[in-house]
DNA sequence: TCCTTATTGAAAATAGTTTCCATTTTCATT
DNA sequence: AATGAAAATGGAAACTATTTTCAATAAGGA
């Protein structure tokens, strides 16, 4: 029977009870931070946006969820190269539709794209299938990330030629 | 005038000096081993293979010239999910020539693999002229990985099923 | 050889994340 | 609605990879 701070997606309680977990405030609180923010944050990130409204819970309790989170698919993480893990919420529990992500080496800014799939689900039914029976290796998931320069820190590079 | 105990690759004392950098033990010694080992090596395994050889080199000078090495894009780094960067040889620099890698999420093998370049060149090129367009957007590098089940871990786990 | 400056090594600091453990909470069963 | 077993939580401490600090050392042009 859904609680009465039940916000989140309604999902989430038969979500949870399917996979024997326990419907939890911490584990509602940060599904709806995810819904709510479509970015691309950090553990930390989360952590301050959730402790706002709700100061109990802990940043370990964070960490925990997001970790169940994405075990069972509904967040998906992933590592920029700053050195923090950054999760977005899965495209099929209501997160931005697949894309994939541009990363700017000199800001750390992160920018969404989704055109050009096509190509890439080419590539990847390609690949997948050569690999598995090459290698008996059986692909469940990828990355493809591009870094560069982005539009930002072209500008301010010209900017400082000119002095 | 190259030292008597260079013993690496003969162009590295050149290519330092040519970027203000000068030539020293440590420094000829982890792109010995980075010559020497085509694995995917962490800082802590170079530094290993360093000490073993020269005991007086510190892990920290390992993780500064592996940064180094890096910048000046003798070395490549990578990250492979585990919470430590792995580091190899550029291709240009004597490394394995162009590859992708493969990696199993259950024992964390790393497979290196170089068929299937093709398809991805194109989506590349066709996604960096895009990209650049319409978001002015200046790609400098790229990600490629694949994820999965290995042969071994698939091996394992009809295994345990059997029993 | 001398001298400036880059480089080094050891220890301490840092940052993100995980573990530990005593307490609290969920929820199936009374 | 009360009970109790097991899961989940929070805070502190631990952990891990990496970076910084700083005094000592070494490179290489003069």
């Amino acid at each position: 029977m859904p609680r009465r701070w039940m916000a989140g997606p309604p999902w989430l309680y038969e979500r949870l009870h399917g996979c024997g977990y326990r419907y939890t405030l911490p584990r509602e609180a940060v599904l709806q931070v995810l819904t709510q923010t479509p970015e691309h944050l950090s553990a930390e990130d989360i952590y301050f946006l959730v402790h706002a409204r709700y100061p109990q819970i802990g940043l370990t309790t964070v960490y925990r969820t997001l970790d169940l989170l994405v075990r069972m698919g509904i967040v998906v993480k992933f590592d920029f190269g700053d050195g923090r893990a950054r999760f977005e919420l899965a495209a099929h529990s209501g997160g931005k539709s697949h894309h994939h992500h541009l990363i700017c080496t000199l800001c750390g800014r992160v920018i969404d794209y989704s055109d050009f799939l096509e190509k890439e689900k080419e590539l990847l039914q390609t690949t997948q299938k050569g690999l598995s029976e090459k290698y008996n290796f059986e692909i469940t998931d990828h990355l493809i990330q591009f870094y560069g320069k982005c539009q930002q820190c072209k500008n301010a590079e010209k900017q400082a030629e000119r002095r």
